[in-house]
DNA sequence: CCAGGAATTGTTTTT
DNA sequence: CAATTCCTGG
């Protein structure tokens, strides 16, 4: 199985147990070096599959490193301790609940959970939500789980900080007594019950031989301590990542891991991968001439002993629509050439994006399938379904009590409700116990819904996981709501289809396809098993022996033995319907399951880190969209920009196409923009233009359109969105845009350069607004991008 | 209490 | 433009 690999690669997979960074250039063979050396290790007796614990950051590389390894050496992977960061932590918390401070049946919050988890505390302690927007207490709150830190630990000196942390406190409060969990939580909760708890600890730092982690890059400061808090008891990690890749800073992952890393405990320990098996030359040499504007990389370069192939193909239209449009026309032509229509990508920065797109390949009759988005378990019904199933393992679920306790409609209106919550506050307890409290007619239907929850939660004591579901939906009235209700079919189709998950969830024995471990107390006298994780064991454990009976040890049993802990399957001690809940909590699913058919790819670029396919559009190559003008505020933000337009690169094998449009649709208006500069920063011998080229991006072609017109029309017609006339002087500002306008004596386009008194020289990107109220959205060279009133702002106009 | 329309607002990426 | 919140009449 080594002898396929290059010496690189080789070198990585059989390096002896010491840490290690692996930087794994795109398309190198990182997944496969990675799986590869589990092989290894197995195979020359180094360790026991059981020994390994690998860690990814998506479901999806967690399932695919399974697939390979079971391809390589005919192991059972089930019961492997192969996962990601969030199903690993849930497993270790599942199996020493009680050592972690929480209850056997904790739910899992996700990220729309959470929100309304705040919302909903940020009203019941009567804490203005336009001050302390619900969203930014959520990154709040995640960013300091994400540093590891406590609400007491977080540091805060000015006032608005010290509010947020004594709501992060509160949260943390209603969460407990909720005994729910969000994601972060997950890790933190893990890391500090083995930090804490030397036992537990132990045993696992014993039991974990070797750590492998795979999209270094990606990881957060907690999840790296973790990782390094596991590997005390001398693992080595063997980490592989590329800092090129690194795409998530915006939600806490540091790059800046790689190089800690190396230098504290990987000693230089660098194996380079950087002979790429997947793009041709001006695909590649694009992508490292774009990289190469980045500072404070690692360093590494790409090569390929393939051809040049193709040069990238680059295409402007006046629109999104026509963009579309040709893209469709080009995808059409590429199907005829005989391309497979899931070799086709189109990819793009923001799912905004998605509909015009979707729009042009649905009206060609071209099949496509579009990932991510609303996803499964995301859906309304879905999550309504779940919060029922939910009840029945945790009445005091607070978040599922109110997303279903009148949903469908039951007379229990917005004036019960905050009775409840008053009452259940001033107890300290549940909406579900504080039910029976609340008097008059809204009382009593809150009882009836209460005593309806305790029914159901009885019935599921004796029905099988996809009946309770059915039951669930039935007596819920979900049913009968969706019967009703004009745009029901689809949902009683997804409804259905929950039904079927559970059942083959149920089915598979493999309940998130990474099988918890648990352990019990037992008396000492049932310590016996000698290595009952052994791979057989995952056969016998199916046939439903009760919890406790099937003693499992490993090489650290005398460890555990001695702290009275025996690990155990886990199946067995999570009810099929606990871990089917956290199975839809910590995988979302796919979108649309139309598996099978072979259909254009339709996602955006961060979603695509990881594939690749024969041809590839990048869409909506402009400036503010990609790089996006959020991220422009800093360095970092464009630099992270550029990583991402690097991913996008390179997951084109033969075909690479860059695409971009001078105006477009956003928010209901007109945009226009100039061609990113990340065009400008791939050379020319490597681009066809297929479209002119515009030497001044973005020229007169706009000039003539009559804005004031436009401007008066939308006021007497109604404003931009064709909405009718209001009858009153429109709150907003007009919402006519155009390429041009006039204020006072100046004439202002877009592309035209401008200095401005304060902020220097800059370009504008967009206007809006005509008149006196107009405005404009200026690219600074020095201080980034910001939005005028061209009305009030100071601007010379100057040569472009 | 509730349904449905009007008004407002938020829009990058997501395990 | 779409999603959410606000508001009003029944």
């Amino acid at each position: 199985m080594i002898e396929k690999l290059n010496p690189e690669q080789q070198a990585a997979v059989t390096l002896p147990a010491q840490h290690a960074l692996v930087l794994a250039g795109a398309g190198s063979g990182k997944t496969r070096v990675l799986t590869t050396r589990m092989a290894w290790l197995i195979q020359t007796s180094q360790a026991s599959p059981h020994a390994l614990l690998a860690v990814t950051f998506t479901n999806k590389s967690a399932r695919e490193m399974l697939a390979r390894l079971s391809a390589l050496l005919p192991i059972n992977t089930r019961g492997l301790w192969v996962g990601t960061f969030h199903g690993l932590c849930n497993r270790m918390l599942r199996a020493h609940y009680r050592d972690a401070g929480l209850a056997q049946t904790f739910q899992i919050l996700d990220s729309a959970d959470q929100l309304a988890a705040i919302k909903r505390l940020l009203k019941a302690t009567g804490i203005d939500d336009e001050k302390y927007a619900p969203r930014d207490v959520q990154r709040f709150i995640n960013g300091a789980k994400e540093e590891g830190l406590r609400p007491d630990a977080v540091e805060a000196h000015d006032p608005y900080r010290l509010r947020l942390v004594e709501i992060y406190r509160f949260y943390q409060a209603q969460c407990e007594r909720e005994s729910v969990v969000d994601f972060a939580e997950l890790l933190l909760r893990c890391y500090e019950l083995l930090q804490r708890n030397g036992p537990i600890r132990e045993h696992y730092q014993r039991r974990f031989r070797h750590i492998l982690v795979d999209e270094f890059q990606d990881t957060n400061a907690l999840q790296y301590r973790w990782l390094t808090l596991l590997a005390g008891g001398g693992a080595p990690i063997f980490a592989v990542g590329d800092d090129d890749q690194s795409i998530y800073a915006f939600r806490g992952a540091n790059v800046g891991n790689m190089a800690d890393f190396e230098r504290d405990y990987a000693h230089g320990t660098v194996i380079r991968l950087e002979q790429n098996y997947r793009s041709y030359g001006h695909i590649l040499d694009s992508a490292n001439a774009l990289i190469a504007h980045n500072t404070a990389r690692l360093g590494k370069n790409l090569w390929t002993e393939q051809g040049e192939g193709e040069p990238v193909r680059v295409v402007e239209q006046p629109s999104d629509l026509l963009e579309a449009q040709w893209i469709v026309d080009e995808i059409k032509s590429l199907i005829g050439e005989g391309s497979l229509r899931r070799e086709i990508a189109v990819l793009y920065r923001s799912n905004a994006q998605s509909r015009v797109i979707e729009h042009a390949l649905f009206s060609a009759a071209i099949p496509y399938k579009v990932y991510g988005g609303l996803r499964f378990f995301e859906r309304q019904e879905i999550k309504h379904a779940l919060a029922y199933l939910r009840l029945m393992d945790n009445p005091d679920d607070d978040t599922s009590w109110l997303r279903v306790v009148n949903f469908p409609t039951r007379g229990i209106g917005a004036r019960t409700l905050e009775q409840l919550s008053d009452l259940a506050r001033e107890r300290g307890t549940s909406l579900h116990k504080a039910a029976p409290l609340v008097g008059g007619k809204g009382g009593s239907n809150l009882l009836k819904f209460a005593a309806m929850i305790e029914s159901m939660a009885h019935e599921a004591q004796v029905l099988t996981l996809p009946e309770l579901i059915e039951h669930v939906v039935h007596h819920s009235g979900l049913l009968a709501h969706y019967q009703t209700e004009r745009e029901g079919a689809d949902r009683l189709e997804n409804l259905q289809e929950l039904v079927n998950a559970a059942a083959v969830f149920a089915g598979e024995e493999n309940f998130d396809g990474l099988p918890a471990g648990r352990m019990v107390e037992l008396p000492a006298a049932a310590q016996a098993g000698p290595d009952a994780f052994a791979p057989a064991s995952a056969d016998t454990a199916v046939s439903a022996t009760p919890a406790g009976n099937q003693a499992a040890s490993d090489t650290a049993g005398a460890g555990m033995a001695a702290a009275g802990l025996i690990e155990i399957d886990a199946q067995h001690g999570m009810s099929p319907l606990a871990a089917f809940l956290s199975h839809a909590s910590l995988e979302a699913g796919d979108n649309q399951a139309q598996a099978g058919q072979d259909a254009v790819q339709l996602m955006t670029v961060h979603a695509a880190k990881g594939l690749e396919f024969d041809a590839v559009f990048i869409t909506g190559v402009e400036e503010g969209l990609f790089p996006h003008e959020n991220s422009l505020m800093e360095q970092s933000g464009l630099e992270e920009e550029r990583r991402l337009m690097y991913v996008a690169i390179t997951r084109a094998r033969q075909r690479l196409y860059l695409t971009l449009a001078q105006s477009r649709m956003l928010h209901g208006q007109t945009r226009y923009a100039l061609r990113s500069r990340f065009l400008d920063e791939i050379p020319e011998e490597h681009l066809k233009w297929l479209s002119p080229k515009v030497r001044v991006p973005v020229s007169s072609a706009w000039e003539g359109t009559d804005v004031a017109s436009r401007g008066w029309n939308a006021q007497r017609r109604g404003d931009a969105y064709g909405r009718p006339a209001t009858g009153q002087i429109a709150p907003r500002a007009p919402r006519s845009l155009a390429s041009g306008v006039t204020v006072g004596q100046q004439q202002f386009r877009i592309g035209q350069g401008v200095r401005h008194a304060k902020f220097g020289d800059g370009t504008i990107l967009s206007l809006s607004g005509s008149g006196q109220d107009a405005q404009a959205q200026i690219q600074f060279r020095d201080v980034g991008t910001k939005t005028l009133a061209l009305g009030v702002a100071k601007l010379e106009v100057i040569a472009a």
